[in-house]
DNA sequence: AATGAATGAGCCTTCATTCAT
DNA sequence: AATGAATGAAGGCTCATTCAT
């Protein structure tokens, strides 16, 4: 006997549901996914306990959107940015344009990173869809800097690398400011790398 | 009234709080903090649920223990590297080393390290050993390499830069693995990154 | 406030409250009392939830209608039966065609028994309504037999052991199926037994 | 991680053990599998809510367990009285002492049977343990009365409509008590009826 | 010091019933 | 009359922590 998960159509109720996945992305970003309980959920979304489970099959199906959500937050201005690119450009503008759009998305999004993140290693199904979203993410970016000739050779891995390093660039710049670390000379050497990176050869 | 918790000096004791830490340890690192209950751990040390409340506060405590256990044994082999570093030496050379010891590291400690970077974000005294544990490293790191006159400038800045790259790089290279990526290049960059980082100016 | 249950007297109306009860009676019968929800009660019957209280008080409430359906079914053939039995006539074979018509009704309306004499010790109501049913069936019975001289002393006694005897083997016959047991030596055990209650004496 | 049920050794905890099960014994006897909650189980049985599922995997298990000790209950004096007989002796002698013992332990089990057999019908498991009864207890009469010469053909086939006319008038004896019925003729017509099963040819 | 049974608060989820539309 | 989304109390179960031995 499968329950029944309303697919809602309507304006009034798909508000709701994505009352309670925005609720669901603040608490999760706040106190992590194991601290956080439906009954928060609920409140916070203006909702009460019951009807969250109308609209999703379980807890973990609200960290599924969750994380969905997240994703399209953090691909979407990154995607636009690189839609909108048109050659020629110079290499270290367009670096230092992304190196602030992903500090701010880091900062805008802050805490939710962690929180699924850190489920990716218990979670499958929560690692598969933040794999898929590198892919995506690293597969169109490759492919557009490759048409764009700027790059030519291992597109796919370099853009990868900058992936990795804007991320952990962005984190450590947003949580962690160690004291004795110049922030400015810090975001440099990123940038000088990510634009070593493109010029190569 | 204050619970005295034991300060083990006797060998059995000593030995017996290690190796609840290490329960714990495999524990935490095999199915994350949160999937990991106290009976487990007791029964994975062989000791009793009781006791473990003999040696550690609670729950948390033994995070606190493990996080510090296996900053430990990250630390330790990298900085024996540089304790061991004698001038001169190929710059490459170096980062090939470095980069292969991090990556065993990172694959010995399986698990662990998204386990407990993940409370990082909920948990302000992991966090603070986290960001100790990078202090300690980074800084001991800038001072031999400055002392070596291999790094003049922004040292501190470079190698905690360095340590994220890598850091970034195990994880990708032990967990993700992209089916498009062809990591022998992926390497490479990264080795090249940190090089020119190393030979600036 | 009391609420005001409609006593539909509209022909729509009536189709409806029977759908619902219908579809008590179908789903009680499947899964039980407790294992079937008012939402599945609703959908089985075409109806929405809440009209449902519409035409019941409570849940309890469409139990009791099912139970009175129930009754009438099987009720209605027996009484049949009698009604237009002619003497004179063959004990066996009257017997017989009573065994198999019991058997029968018993296997039409499968699990509802059940499911509904189960509620029976612990809801009085329910139980009231059984009783009740056992009360009117074995009167008229017996007034029957009594009337064309086929019993003469202790007619309710002789009837109402006949219909225990007649419930627990269609029951036996056809839930239980013990393997080792041959049915149609069975069968004729519960005839015999049967044809001598009404020959007696 | 397949938690571990204790299977308790100890005195004490085989006391506890035993407790649960008699709180479960009386407490679905008075208000049925579905109406009794653990936390009320727990009450009774003098015990905390969380040790319950030390000795239990879950309610399920403690239904099983209780079916077990009624099961215990209900054969153990009919298969004591069958044991203890010796040969020659007066079938209607018999069949009065094995009437009323049925009586007796249907009494003293008030409601538990009612409350298990329900569930028969929409539990698998419940209803192979019914079976299971059923048939071990048939087999071992039939056995016993074969050896005495009591019955010869079709034993088993007898012995089980006996229990059957047995089970059912000795719930009619308790439970329900129709008014108009004599049970002093009732029982007299139940005795002749096995006796003559007995007796046959 | 050590054991492991015991506690009970808290969590996720269901469902009879109500209510805005 | 009718809909079906919404409510919230209650149930089964887990687990960090305590306690009798």
């Amino acid at each position: 006997m499968p329950k029944t998960i309303r697919n809602p159509q309507q304006e009034r109720s798909i508000d709701k549901k994505n009352r309670i996945i925005n609720a669901g992305y603040e608490l999760f970003s706040e106190n992590g996914y194991y601290n956080t309980n439906t009954v928060q959920i609920a409140k916070r979304a203006g909702v009460s306990t019951g009807i969250v489970y109308g609209y999703f099959r379980d807890k973990k199906d609200i960290l599924r959107e969750v994380t969905s959500l997240y994703m399209e937050k953090v691909t979407k201005p990154i995607l636009n940015l690189f839609d909108s690119l048109e050659a020629p450009f110079d290499t270290r503008d367009l670096v230092c344009k992304i190196v602030d759009l992903v500090i701010s998305a880091h900062g805008e999004n802050a805490g939710i990173h962690e929180a699924l993140h850190s489920l990716t290693h218990t979670d499958p199904e929560i690692s598969a869809q933040f794999i898929g979203l590198e892919d995506e993410l690293t597969l169109k970016i490759a492919d557009r800097l490759t048409r764009l000739n700027v790059l030519k050779e291992d597109a796919k891995e370099k853009v990868h690398f900058a992936m990795d390093v804007l991320q952990s660039f962005a984190h450590e710049y947003i949580y962690d400011h160690h004291e004795y670390i110049d922030y400015d000379i810090f975001k440099t050497l990123v940038t000088d790398c990510l634009v070593s990176l493109i010029d190569k050869k």
